[in-house]
DNA sequence: CGGATGTCAGTCGGACTGATATAA
DNA sequence: CTTATATCAGTCTGACTGACATCC
């Protein structure tokens, strides 16, 4: 039996949690990538296509037929971008946000039920972790010092 | 302004930890669903087709495609279930396997990287909390009473 | 027979590659 | 002219619904 280290550890642990957190009713009729483009919109604010293209896990084509449905169900809002001819700003319409808060809505009610139900002591070291989780989404949106590749996909 | 709960707060700070967690090279040519279905498989170990019916998160329809060109690609096999002839009993075979620890490790490296860059006390507290993500998968898959507590493990 | 388990058939949305228009 | 931004065209995978075979 071979040693396994503690992010080893932790990383199955968040693996199996996500098989939990991750389930929620659908409702919408979106696809997971048109809910992530939601999802980037609204941490992200105005973006423009090629900038969702860096984040999404789909090639532009795919992306630009996923706004083009967004836009037509009114979730999703198209100005043209005054220094740059080429490109459109997105964002959010209220509806938009609507979606968006929806599912969070949805997120933060089947989690609760889940936190209730742990012993008081756990429940507080598992609130206390959200400053380092949001610290870490910082460090993953700073250059990272010593890369070697930027390749991706 | 209104008030934000500890659990609304902590899950606004998985979602967002996830945009960056799950993020991982493709590399083989498998969807979204098929992945799914080899860690289920990874996890619960030989399962029949209506259970996996149960915890993925597609119909029975789609679930026997993506088995079948799993089968094809020889990551996982079926073997008849002796106790009902309806049934086959689903592993994942050598193959499977790798897959499945290939992906887990890109993810271990990709947290260590960032894990490695917080503070001390942080990193200790993050890692810490792998036992209270356990409790809350166990919590998951029981029939949903109401007692804090209930077995040791 | 009625209820489960699994597959087949037809359709459709969403993703890919490769080529193309327009502006910087 | 070359590069960046976005879209168009054609193809293919993978999901759905509804009907069906098979076994408890």
């Amino acid at each position: 039996m071979r040693t396994v280290s503690p992010v080893e550890r932790l990383t199955q642990s968040i693996e199996d949690f996500n098989g939990v957190f991750i389930r929620i009713p659908a409702a919408d009729r979106l696809s997971f990538s048109s809910l992530s483009v939601l999802h980037t919109l609204s941490r992200a604010g105005a973006c423009r296509l090629s900038d969702l293209v860096r984040t999404e896990q789909i090639k532009q084509p795919a992306l630009t037929a996923a706004v083009a449905k967004l836009e037509r169900d009114g979730l999703v809002r198209r100005s043209p971008d005054p220094d740059d001819g080429r490109a459109s700003m997105l964002s959010l319409t209220a509806a938009g946000r609507r979606v968006v808060s929806r599912r969070h809505a949805a997120r933060v009610d089947g989690l609760r039920r889940l936190v209730d139900r742990l012993p008081p002591a756990d429940r507080e070291r598992l609130l206390g972790i959200v400053d380092v989780l949001d610290r870490i989404v910082e460090l993953a949106a700073e250059p990272e010092h010593e890369s070697h590749d930027g390749d991706a996909r």
